[in-house]
RNA sequence: GGGCGCGUAGCUCAGCUGGUUAGAGCGCGUGGAUCACAACCACGAGGCCAGGGGUUCGAGUCCCUUCGCGCCCACCA
């Protein structure tokens, strides 16, 4: 009797199999670097957790990539590498900030009105409280990662490495600050990185009005203008020129006058300059070199005057005249309405443009000229191209490499610095006597050029990137040179979405590269996004949001990670729907059953008497399909291919090993004996192999059950195969291919034979109606195939629901037995006595159809093999279209003779 | 404006280096409480692999092209 329950009770598993993981210490490395007995030489398998926000929430792009992560790092550590998976989280500044200035304003107060130390305060509280729910949740999902190792991008030793990275920068003169126009988000209010900010389609309007030229420049016509158009007409009040195409003849000729800025009246010169497309709009532009960063360029080039209009909350500020301390939109009307009265306004149009707003916020970004640090950021890309160009970075999907290069080669430098409170604070003083910037690793007491001591620190943050860029190694110790860092890095695997490619990736290796003078890791596997089950992106205002919390609560951890890793391809997005979860559930609980199965099965054994398994054919076609297997899997394993290597695992599971193997399995086991004896000795082994194959996709059902086969085999007389069995699976060997010894293939023909025979009996029965119970005589003429038949003449008639007492097999037949129904299946025919239930019209059609089918292939073979085909093809492909060639032969003379003998 | 991906059964998707009669899950139809599993079993229906052209003995797979959908990058007022 089993104790298993009869369905796989994840709840009572989940929690207790993590437990026995962690505190069995099965997540630390092998060959730990600070233990004495260390061989550096053993080279090991490392993986950095892509850090989660310290107070994000668990969703699916987490449970995607920790599902990844712990696949490849699971398989590794099988193969018995050292293997380490660092975990770890992110300040994410602008997100945590963003949070508990919220839990602020739920209070009625905000960071500014409490200040910044008693703000930090209340964040570092924020992340005691709220931190550990994403690394539970994350642990939940079975990750196998060092804890022991894990990693917050605000630790004191990661703080430093950013001090470092800093100041090493810094001097080599790769940091700089100075005004820029930049990105600035007037409800975060500060400045974002380009990449920060994103572009999306909207319906807008194209103003077109009148640039005046100034009076006494045109005596000769007193409304002379330059039509221009602009999406932002509150930009007006900044413009500082008007830019024409030199070879533009309406508008050449005032090339070097003044234009009137509407309203404000001031004087700006018209330039000349290339830029201008004299196709697109009026042909001639504003230029505003404060609020646009083309117009910053033309600025540039002819010497432009700047002029910021708005301040940081993007209102108008004193130069704009008449509308300071008007909103920007709110002065865009007032000014139009203005400009409109004056009789300056040509016409408005309905217009769809770009509009960039910030990734976090979702508020319009102002390009604005503001103060800023900054990479230099070409010197480090150059480095980073070359990584992956020269292969020492491995990318996979290959496909990215392209997008990485043009990101790289068309890359601007960064800006580094955050109007924010939460992060790293940027490591310069500013002496308040000399002018001069101290930049140190430690906090200076006073300024290293006068000596004074007045000095204040840089109030802004580091964008959170910057310490994200340099977490593979600053996880390991960096910059002290530590047992860790010499080991593990560089890191093997970069696991992680193509979404943030640039934000994350191309930015660690720039830095890896520059800071430790070596890749940060060897090979990138980029995964797809996860979107609903008909393509659309997950939101909430969709509604469409799945929680992997509540699928892990309803359908169980395995269920979820399965679906993710099979239902993926490197980097193709997913459309996920529970329905995928709920048949990956099933397919843990069929799991579980078959080993239930196995397991009941095992008490019953006893020792053989003979030293002779004898094995059945069916033992040795499994074990040949088994083989099979596991060189696909490896295989697939070793391109990438999980997905695929998954559903493989998953057919073989279901379709041959419990729908075929176990069926016949049963019939074996109810022999007793010797022949019970041996079919356990095949089903320790297969299901344990089974097991291990699995156990990257479904960790917790495979832990869990092997724990009970160990126990259950060590106490039957099998208890040898076991016997070296380590503790728990996941440090189990991985079950590695071995070489085919010759006689797979044809054991494998043999009972796809038999499967074929069942499966026509099968059908027929079901064709005619054959009440399940009734067990049919029948008679085989098996030709070749007799010693088969013979031999598995038991298997076939409990499969087939045959009277295994009254078969009688041949290998001919001198007369087709009358009243019978003839199936023909390759060699073999089989007659069922079916008289009562014999159409001889429908027989006719059924054997003609049948007929057909055979016929159009004989014919398609004959074509082929009289074709170029039988030269240029290899031999044993030429060689398997003549065998199939016979075979249909065969079986259309066979049928032919049935529908002879019909009449 | 550049670049990339996708288009295979009613739905969602696999199909790796080109080599059987193209697969799975769900859905659909028929039958089934058989002692691992009804979260199951057996059987079945359902596909000019988006269209066209090419390379090849052989193309869902490689190349070109058209159409449709999606995404990324880019400074067009």
């Amino acid at each position: 009797m089993t104790t298993l329950p009869k369905t796989y009770d994840f709840k009572n598993t989940e929690e207790r199999i993590y437990k026995m993981w962690e505190e069995g210490g099965y997540f630390k490395p092998l060959n730990d670097p600070n233990e004495p007995e260390h061989d550096p030489t053993k080279k090991p398998y490392v993986l950095t957790i892509p850090p989660p926000n310290v107070t994000g929430k668990l969703h699916l792009g987490h449970a995607m990539f920790v599902s990844m992560e712990d696949l490849m790092i699971r398989y590794h550590r099988m193969l018995g590498i050292p293997t380490l998976w660092v975990p770890g989280s992110d300040h994410a500044g602008i997100a945590t900030q963003l949070q508990v200035e919220n839990a602020l304003r739920e209070e009625g107060t905000s960071r500014e009105e409490i200040g910044r130390e008693k703000f930090l305060e209340r964040t570092w509280a924020w992340k005691e409280e709220y931190g550990s729910h994403i690394t539970n949740q994350i642990r939940r999902l079975g990750a196998s990662c060092d804890w022991s190792r894990e990693r917050f991008t605000l630790d004191d030793d990661l703080q430093q490495a950013v001090r470092e990275a800093f100041v090493r920068l810094y001097e080599e003169g790769l940091i700089y600050r100075g005004p820029r126009l930049i990105n600035w988000s007037p409800g975060l209010k500060t400045a974002v990185s380009d990449l920060e900010v994103e572009y999306a389609e909207e319906q807008g309007k194209l103003y077109h009005f009148k640039y005046m030229i100034a009076l006494d420049q045109t005596p000769e016509v007193s409304d002379a203008y330059i039509p221009v158009a602009t999406t932002r007409p509150e930009t007006i009040l900044g413009d500082t020129a008007v830019a024409v195409h030199p070879d533009d003849e309406r508008y050449n000729k005032y090339i070097g006058m003044k234009a009137i800025v509407p309203i404000l009246d001031r004087q700006i010169p018209v330039v000349a300059d290339d830029y201008v497309d004299l196709e697109f709009g009026t042909g001639a532009l504003k230029i505003t070199p404060g609020h646009d960063p083309n117009d910053y360029e033309i600025g540039q080039r002819h010497n432009l005057e700047i002029i910021s209009v708005l301040d940081k909350h993007a209102k108008v500020n004193q130069h704009g005249g008449p509308y300071h301390g008007q909103d920007r939109f709110e002065a865009r009307d007032n000014l139009w309405a203005d400009m409109k009265a004056a009789g300056l306004v040509i016409k408005e149009e309905e217009y769809i443009h770009q509009v960039p707003r910030t990734q976090r916020g979702g508020e319009i970004v102002e390009p604005m000229v503001s103060t800023q640090w900054f990479v230099d950021i070409k010197p480090l890309a150059e480095k980073a191209l070359q990584a992956v160009r020269n292969g020492r970075i491995k990318v996979v999907p290959e496909r990215f490499k392209k997008i990485y290069y043009n990101w790289l080669e068309n890359i601007r430098d960064w800006c580094i610095s955050r109007q924010l409170w939460w992060g790293h604070r940027i490591p310069v003083w500013y002496c308040d006597d000399c002018d001069e910037q101290t930049v140190a690793r430690e906090d200076p007491t006073e300024c290293t050029h006068c000596g004074s001591k007045n000095i204040q620190q840089d109030p802004d943050v580091l964008d959170t990137w910057f310490s994200s860029g340099l977490w593979p190694f600053s996880t390991l110790g960096w910059p002290k040179d530590t047992p860790d860092l010499q080991y593990f890095y560089p890191t093997t695997m970069m696991e992680t979405g193509y979404d943030i490619l640039f934000f994350w990736v191309a930015r660690m290796i720039m830095m890896s590269l520059e800071f430790t003078d070596d890749i940060p890791f060897s090979e990138v596997y980029l995964h797809g996004l996860i979107r609903d089950e008909h393509g659309r992106k997950m939101s909430k205002s969709y509604g469409n949001v799945i929680d992997p919390l509540e699928v892990m609560d309803e359908l169980g951890t395995d269920a979820l990670r399965f679906t993710l890793l099979v239902g993926s391809t490197p980097g193709n997005d997913m459309n996920l729907s529970l329905k995928k979860v709920e048949a990956n559930r099933n397919f843990a609980n069929k799991i579980w059953n078959a080993t239930r199965f196995i397991l009941g099965n095992l008490e019953g054994i006893t020792a053989p008497k003979q030293d002779n398994p004898g094995w059945t054919l069916a033992d040795s076609w499994i074990w040949a399909r088994q083989r099979s297997l596991k060189t696909t899997v490896k295989r697939l394993f070793e391109n990438y291919q999980y997905g695929e290597a998954g559903r493989q695992i998953y057919d073989f599971f279901w379709n041959e090993f419990a729908d075929w193997y176990l069926e016949i399995a049963k019939l074996q086991l109810a022999e007793g004996g010797d022949r019970a004896f041996y079919t356990a000795q095949a089903l320790v082994p297969l299901l344990d192999t089974c097991l291990r194959l699995l156990h990257p996709f479904t960790p917790f059902v495979t832990e869990e059950l092997w724990q009970h086969l160990k126990e259950a085999t060590l106490k039957s007389p099998l208890s040898s195969i076991a016997e070296n069995w380590p503790e728990v699976l996941m440090v189990a060997p991985w079950p590695e291919p071995v070489d085919t010894e010759g006689w797979e293939d044809q054991a494998i023909a043999d009972f796809t034979l038999v499967q074929n025979v069942v499966r026509a009996i099968r059908n027929l029965r079901a064709e005619k109606n054959v009440k399940p119970g009734t067990r049919l005589p029948a008679t085989f003429a098996a030709g070749a195939a007799t010693p088969i038949i013979e031999s598995q003449a038991e298997t076939i008639a409990a499969l087939g629901k045959l009277d295994a007492s009254r078969l009688s097999i041949q290998e001919s037949l001198a007369a087709k037995p009358e009243d019978h129904i003839a199936l023909v299946v390759g060699p073999v025919e089989v007659y069922l006595p079916l008289a009562g239930l014999v159409d001889v019209a429908k027989e006719r059609a059924r054997l003609k159809k049948d007929l057909a089918k055979a016929q159009s292939q004989i014919e398609r073979l004959e074509k082929l093999l009289a074709s170029p085909f039988t030269e240029k093809a290899p031999e044993h492909v030429v060689q398997a279209e003549r065998d199939k060639l016979a075979s249909f032969k065969e079986t259309a003379t066979k049928l032919e003779e049935q529908i002879a003998n019909l009449s």
